[in-house]
DNA sequence: ACAAAAGTGTTCGTCTTACACCCATGC
DNA sequence: GCATGGGTGTAAGACGAACACTTTTGT
């Protein structure tokens, strides 16, 4: 800490955005960092101990949070922490690996778990993505007219274009996946407090979401949008239910996950053709109307054989 | 290099896959170890020059070969470096982070080329990738039979099932982008010349493509997978075209990336409802036959915009 | 019996796929 | 004038989107 004999260090440090789903309202694991923003969870990579970055990330989730990892996946690497090193930086440089992984909602309290931890709505920090009641209220209340001035201040229409389509006006189809694309227009449009923060512009503050500590809003975009596309052809949605579920209830987490509302009948169709469940046999009693029919996840039928997701 | 003063010093290296095209051939950037083996070039991060990693791969390739890369993406970032470190390993613990970059055939020779890189066709490394001609030959001759004696092993019909999938047996579709899952299953069943090296199996040798150093193999697919998927919805073709060119040439380039045979009319339909590209009014007087129109890429159209593919 | 949610059958339009033919040039 | 590759129109089929109605329970 004091003695500047190695040039620079590199540290290596995973971040995870672990997501569950509890009825309807996608989930986010966050903690809390000293100045009180959120952040994701993040722990050291240390080669000593874990043969791979996968398993590096899931002892320490496991540690820290107890929270039970179904399926994991990488999602990029930053070497970019915010500004450039220096010779003569005393700090290691840190290259953070970002990962998403899925839990189950009511895995949520493991044993040893982080009193600053807790699962967050993701919407909190991302309200404009959330398309499930139609055009989200914030879209056309604050977010738009200040995009529309921003696009305007350019000479060709490409930022206008870039509007119409990411966020789709009219009559674009919006398309649910470009999550990060569109935190980093209205990252380059300053109207995210971490473009203030970053230096980046002199907007005035607006509450667009939450932020996020570091770049981590970032990574969760990313990890939105990865997990939205991942649906269509892979069956990790089931790493969101319980043992057993309604077509109702699965229909209801494929919706909070891809922010969008989704044909009935369609659905449904659609989860048969694929064959990836089976009536366990047993009925779900509601709270009022008839009961449901209850499904599990075939898992033999995936166990080792690439297999097809919910093309929504 | 001989004191073991701090526990272990973290590496980051970065590993780029380049692609190229010339004809209907697809290319990569290789260079040769000591055993002899083909490497993808290699390099060193080091934060204190560069900002970014993306921005540190642009810098030393354009150093040792002189290739201008166009198109950059990151793959995916590997911490195993075959085997676990441990306490008292006086080498660095290398994390290496693969990269896709693709660079025009012309562009190939570059000043400062290192002496023992140079384009190598990648179906050297993968002949089971190549289906323009319909199956491979070698599929059949050598590649299958000793897949299905593997799969035999398996008292269930999950490798059998596994082996339809991935390679198009009996009526199942061939899904060109499953490039890795193909190298992974082969490696599994001991066939690749990398497998014997890390002592996963006492098969025979086999030729099965030429094999690559260290886990260079394995990027490549990941890199190739990338790519033919990418095709589809991002306009990176170009970057792989010259300036002008007919829309046969368009063809056969996306035909060489992809592996397989498309059907003329419908890619240039295809070509033109993308409305990716103009004619240039010029023709190319080919060999013998009918002069083709050349055609260019509309940049201005992508420029700012997220923009399609040729969903082939 | 009535509200509330589960569950199903059918039609319509678009997008994909395939086939067969004509055109312009060099040798 | 014929071989060679360039270029196009049209029909059949597959797929996804939208629709309205019946069924079964709890209160």
């Amino acid at each position: 800490m004091s003695a500047p004999q190695p040039p620079l260090t590199l540290e290596l440090g995973l971040t995870a955005a672990i997501v569950a789903v509890t009825g309807d309202k996608p989930m986010i694991l966050t903690t809390r960092a000293a100045q009180g923003e959120a952040t994701l969870p993040t722990g050291p990579f240390d080669p000593l101990r874990h043969r791979t970055l996968e398993l590096g990330l899931r002892a320490w989730v496991d540690e820290q949070t107890g929270a039970p990892l179904g399926y994991v996946e990488q999602l990029y690497t930053f070497g970019d922490r915010g500004r450039h090193a220096r010779a003569g930086d005393r700090d290691p440089h840190v290259v953070s690996v970002g990962y998403l992984a899925l839990t189950r909602a009511s895995a949520e309290r493991g044993g040893r778990a982080d009193p600053l931890a807790g699962f967050r709505g993701w919407y909190e920090f991302f309200p404009w993505e959330d398309w499930r009641a139609g055009r989200p209220a914030d879209l056309d209340a604050t977010i738009l007219p200040r995009l529309s001035t921003w696009a305007g201040r350019d000479r060709g229409a490409q930022r206008a274009e870039r509007l119409r389509f990411l966020f789709g006006l009219d009559g674009a189809p919006f398309d649910e996946e470009r999550t990060l694309e569109r935190y980093e227009l209205l990252y380059e449009a300053g109207l995210v407090e971490e473009a203030r923060r970053d230096g980046r512009t002199r907007e005035p503050a607006s509450r667009l979401g939450e932020a996020m500590a570091f770049d981590h809003r970032r990574i969760l975009a990313t990890a939105m949008g990865r997990l939205r596309a991942k649906l269509k052809y892979r069956p990790v949605i089931f790493e969101l239910m319980p043992a057993a579920f309604t077509l109702t209830a699965l229909q209801r987490t494929v919706e909070a996950i891809s922010g969008r509302h989704l044909h009935k009948q369609n659905f449904r169709r659609l989860v048969e053709s694929t064959a990836l469940v089976e009536p366990t046999g047993d009925t779900a009693h509601a709270t009022g109307g008839r009961p449901a029919a209850l499904y599990r996840f075939r898992r033999d039928v995936v166990a080792e054989r690439p297999a097809p997701g919910l093309r929504v």
